[in-house]
Formats: structure tokens, C-alpha cells, sequence
DNA sequence: TTGAAAGCGCTAACAT
DNA sequence: ATGTTAGCGCTTTCAA
């Protein structure tokens, strides 16, 4: 049936060799005489061999593939980080089996079991946040896991992010010089640690600036999308504010959008900071301010960690932070 | 090493059975006394027992995963695609193996390979074009291969797409009902048969509207991207057009970004349609008037096909066309 | 440098 | 309804 039914067997009988020579050959032993090699390797060329990777897998118990676990592919921050993913993968000769969560904690669940049953060698996770569900599943195994742009305040698992709490505090802070009094904090759901890590941020600004005063009525708190953003502008208006840092990229637009609909002038009545930098935030006009985050990086060096954790490699720090930035743009306003 | 060491035959040994009969109580099998039914299934509670999935592969010869071959991950019309196929495979029960391509022609190549020595059970093409050799190389196999969101000329691949001609004829027919009389044809690469389809479409408005004139100037192609649209406006604008049919979402807005930066008004000005209705297009300001094709659906239909390729189902129609519609928002001019 | 042979964990006839 | 027994295609000792 199957057009590729050569098997190394058939290779060993052309070669006049055994199986366990030609398995040397395909996978680069060296100890295997020149002239042999080169037989082989005619032969495969010639009967157009390719080894069945899944027989490897049972018999090697390695099986070249790491398991991806994402929200949402469809999300710019997500499939951001799994572009930096799949490059790292495939310098290293890893493949990727991809499981969209839909954020589900359920699902998390049911596409980390099938992952390990089909014996990924190791699982890069994005998720809004760990339960103890997902946890628990962790725990239960010994491949090697890495979370991108995920937080575990446990911080047991191994992990690569950046200092939400210290970024979304530098953004607040450059909506502070900007002489700014009322700043929203306009989040997604706070239950996802790295909100709390950037409400931490916000909230240690009116610790350092006594001119400032802390209000509940500054906080939002929304479900991510475009639409609650858009939605959320008419409450976010009726607050006086003069400036928002926001959370999500999306949400940003949304309530940008609603903003702009209600004829406020952005960034002159009020600014808008947001924390991804996707690319998202160029599209948008005026483009819009952020924290920017290294996407791509986060993707590709938690996929490098994961390597070496598979290999049973030294490492170093296993909870990686990196370097971010704040890019100005023009949501907020260009002081000279 | 392995926590999870347990096979079937611990299993079968531990519930007093054979393997065989472990086997047909996991896979569902009728053939079972509700009574051992039960006791097996206490006895892989028990030890958490999971069937290895590469085991299976290679035993059963089925993978219960298909390859998904993507350009860009990164990009909003692809990813949205991958969503779609993404949520059939997981309602047929089928795992996804990610590659990326760059829309590298080599590259492609290359995946496909591994993935065909993955052993996947069908496979999902997105390209921008199929070149010979990717040709070649699906003909070296049996299994499916279905192209989403893709063109191929000979159509020869099952593939999901829209009437990509009569599409961009409905789009620029729009602009021509506006008053437009010279209109730019802005694509991305031609040598990609979709642009050439939606070439057609322009072209055919020419043959139908005799008081507009056909002319090479307002051809403009470029390379996908944001920045490739930006760099273009100053020449749109100088072809003094009126109209813009553009082939690419970010093209589309960077057109839109690099016109506005040079004062034009839009749609005042210069209208705008573009052809994919992504995100993006709900992003920009103003929000841009497009073809709207059914991006998840484009994803979704193709990996149902799939399913019934896979599965020697009947279909009837191997080159599914899904409906596209037009929507009008703020870069074309409300008529009343 | 090469070969023989024993699995890897499971499915799928074939028997019973 | 259940068990026996070959494999699936490869890697990997262990010998030679």
C-alpha cells in the first residue's frame, strides 16, 4: 500500500550487510570502514530509504518531537513565541506536536496526557496560569517541561519570562513623568499570576510617589479580546483617567478603538501604554506605546532550555528572566 | 527512569487477562465481559497505566497525527487557518504535527520529508505556491494530502479555497461603483497563483467596463509585508490612483500607514479593500473594507477532508470552494 | 569493523 | 469472550 514500504531490511540484503550496519550508517556511527559506508549509503540513495521514525522512537524511547502546549494559535503573543519555538526545534533536529488549550485548564489537562502519550521527549507550555490540576500532571512525569511566557509562583517549574512586575512599573512610571495623576490599571483576569506580578508593578508606584493616590475605581479588570477592550471604554472615560496601562495587546486596541469612537483624543486627553509589543501595536493608529518583550526570544530560549534539559545537560538559572524594553510610540505623548 | 513504565503487560498480568484482552477493553472493543471490562479498567486506574502511543504507531501502522505544513506561524491569516484545522483534528482525535516552512521552497521540502518519517496519516499543505519539486514530493507518497488556503494550478491536490478571481473582481467591481476610474492592483508576489487568480479579476473588470482603461502602471507587486506596503505609498500616490485592491492584509495596512503618514485621506482620498479580512483589518484605523474569506472554516473543511481521505471515505467535490462576501468599513466610502 | 539477536509496547490475525 | 503468537521497523547490547 504504502509507497515508502522499504524497510533497513531491505537495505541490509542489497548492501550485503546486516541491519545493525546500516542502522550505524543512518545514524552516523562511526565505526562503520569508509567503503561500507559509502555501499550503503548507494544503496539507500538508490531504493530511496528513509527510516521509520516511529519505530526508532519505540526502540530508541526517543522520539524527536516536543510537545507544544498554546492557548491560542491564533493569538499574536502566542504564535509569536511558537515561531521562536519551532526555529530553535528544528536547529536541533526536534520536531513540534502542537495542542491548542483553548485556555481550558480541562483541555490543558486532556493535551498534556495525549502529548506524554505519545512520548514527546519534552513539552513547552504557555498557558495564563498553573493550576494545580496541570501541576499535579507535571509531576507525574519526568521529561523535562519548560514554561514560556508563563509564570509559576512556585517557581518550580523550569521557566523563561520576563520581570512583569518591573516592566509594567517602568510603563507606569513614563505615564507618571508625563505628569499623569489618574492611571488606570486596565487588566485581564488578575487570577493569571503575571497580571499580578504587573499589579504589583503599578501598585508600587504610588509607594515611591506620595503626590499619587491609590484607587480601587483605577482598577479594570476584563476577560481578554478585542471586544471587552472596546466595551470597557465608556467606564474607562467616566473615570477622568488621563492614562491606561493595559495587560493585553488586544484589549489595548479594543479600548483604544472604543476610545477613539468616543471622541477622545489619544494621546492628548488620554495616553495608552500596553505590554506586549506585538506587532499589533504598529498596526494600530495612533501606533500604540508598550513594554516591549522579546516574543520571539521567549519562545526561542525556552525551547534551548528544554534541549539541554534533555539532554541532561548543566544549567545554570532555570527560571530565566529577559531584558525588556519600553518603545514609545504614539499613544503617549512625546515629551521634548 | 520513566515514571510511566507501566505497560500493557503489567496490566494484563496484575487483572489476571492477556495482553489481547487489555488491548480491546483500551481501543473500545465490544468483545469483552463487562465483568473483566471492569476489572481491567480498575487495574489501569490503578497503576495509571497509558497506552504509548509510538507502541501503537508502530504496531497498528497508524500515527493518529498529520503534518501541518505552515509559511509563517506568526502570520494572522495562516495561524487562523491552524486554528480551525487545529479543532477538527482534536474533535476526529488527531494530534498535530507542527512545521514551519518560512515559505522556503527547500524548507518545505525538508518537513514534509520528516514528516513523512513521522509517519503522519495525512497531511495539511498551506504555501503560497506549489513548486515542482513539493509536487514531486507528494507524489512519492500515498498518503493525503490536502491544501488549505492554496492554490494549486493543475488541481490535481484536494484543496479548500475560495473563488479567489470572482473575489477580487467583487472587490475592485466595489471601488469602480464608487466613481473610481483608476484603480491600483497592489499583490505580493505573482509568481503565487492566487495573486495571478486575483489578477484575473482585475482584469476582468476592464473587459466589462469600457470607459476604464487597462494599464501596466497600475500593477504594483511586492514582497508580504508590512514595511514592503509602507515604502510602496509614495509611489501609489504618485500614480495619482484613486483606489487601491490590495492582495495582503499587512500589506494592506502598511499601504494604509505609509498614505496617511504622507497626508493622504483615506478614503477621502484614495480607497482601500483588501482580501483576507484578518484581525488586522478590525485593528487599523480607519478599519479596512475587505474580501472576507472564511479564514477558520478554510482550515476547518480542509482538515474534515482530510479525516475522510484518511479514512477512504467517498468525497464528492476534492476541490471544496468555501463563499467569501464583502465588507464594507471605513477605507471605502459608504454610498448611500 | 561487523553480525546476531533480543527487545521496545502494542495490534491483529488466528485459535479456542 | 479470551488467549496465543507473530510481527511492526528499528536500536542496542553482546560476541566475534
Amino acid at each position: 500500500m504504502d509507497k515508502q514500504a522499504v524497510t533497513i531490511y531491505d537495505v541490509a540484503r542489497q548492501a550485503e550487510v546486516s541491519m545493525a550496519t546500516v542502522s550505524r550508517v543512518v545514524n552516523g556511527n562511526p565505526n562503520v570502514k569508509p567503503s561500507t559506508r559509502k555501499k550503503v549509503l548507494g544503496i539507500i540513495e538508490k531504493l530511496d530509504y528513509r527510516p521509520n521514525a516511529v519505530a526508532r522512537g519505540l526502540a530508541s524511547k526517543k522520539t524527536t518531537t516536543v510537545g507544544v502546549i498554546i492557548p491560542d494559535i491564533s493569538n499574536a503573543f502566542f504564535s509569536s513565541l511558537a515561531l521562536g519555538v519551532d526555529d530553535i526545534a528544528t536547529m536541533y533536529k526536534y520536531n513540534i506536536g502542537l495542542a491548542n488549550s483553548d485556555g481550558n485548564t480541562q483541555k490543558e489537562l486532556t493535551v498534556f496526557n495525549t502529548l506524554l502519550a505519545k512520548q514527546m521527549d519534552g513539552i513547552i507550555f504557555m498557558g495564563r496560569r498553573i493550576t494545580e490540576k496541570i501541576r499535579e500532571g507535571f509531576s507525574r512525569t519526568y521529561i523535562p517541561i519548560v514554561l514560556a511566557g508563563t509564570i509559576d509562583p512556585t517557581g518550580e517549574i523550569p521557566s523563561v519570562n520576563i520581570d512583569y512586575r518591573l516592566a509594567s512599573k517602568d510603563a507606569v512610571s513614563l505615564l507618571v513623568s508625563h505628569g499623569n495623576e489618574k492611571i488606570a490599571f486596565v487588566s485581564s483576569p488578575l487570577i493569571n499570576p503575571i497580571n499580578k506580578q504587573r499589579l504589583k508593578g503599578y501598585e508600587d508606584i504610588f509607594l515611591e510617589n506620595d503626590h499619587l493616590s491609590y484607587s480601587e475605581g483605577l482598577i479594570f479588570e476584563v476577560n481578554y479580546s478585542f471586544e471587552k477592550g472596546k466595551e470597557l471604554a465608556k467606564r474607562v472615560k467616566n473615570a477622568g483617567v488621563t492614562a491606561c496601562y493595559i495587560t493585553d495587546d488586544e484589549l489595548a486596541i479594543g479600548l483604544m478603538d472604543g476610545l477613539l469612537d468616543l471622541g477622545v483624543a489619544i494621546p492628548e486627553e488620554i495616553e495608552i501604554i500596553t505590554s506586549n509589543n506585538s506587532v499589533l501595536t504598529e498596526f494600530a493608529r495612533p501606533r500604540i506605546s508598550s513594554i516591549t518583550q522579546p516574543l520571539y526570544d521567549l519562545g526561542a530560549v525556552s525551547m534551548r532550555l528544554l534541549t539541554k534539559l534533555m539532554n541532561k545537560e548543566e544549567v545554570g538559572e532555570r527560571n530565566v528572566i529577559l531584558p525588556y524594553s519600553i518603545e514609545e510610540k504614539g499613544s503617549t505623548k512625546r515629551i521634548i
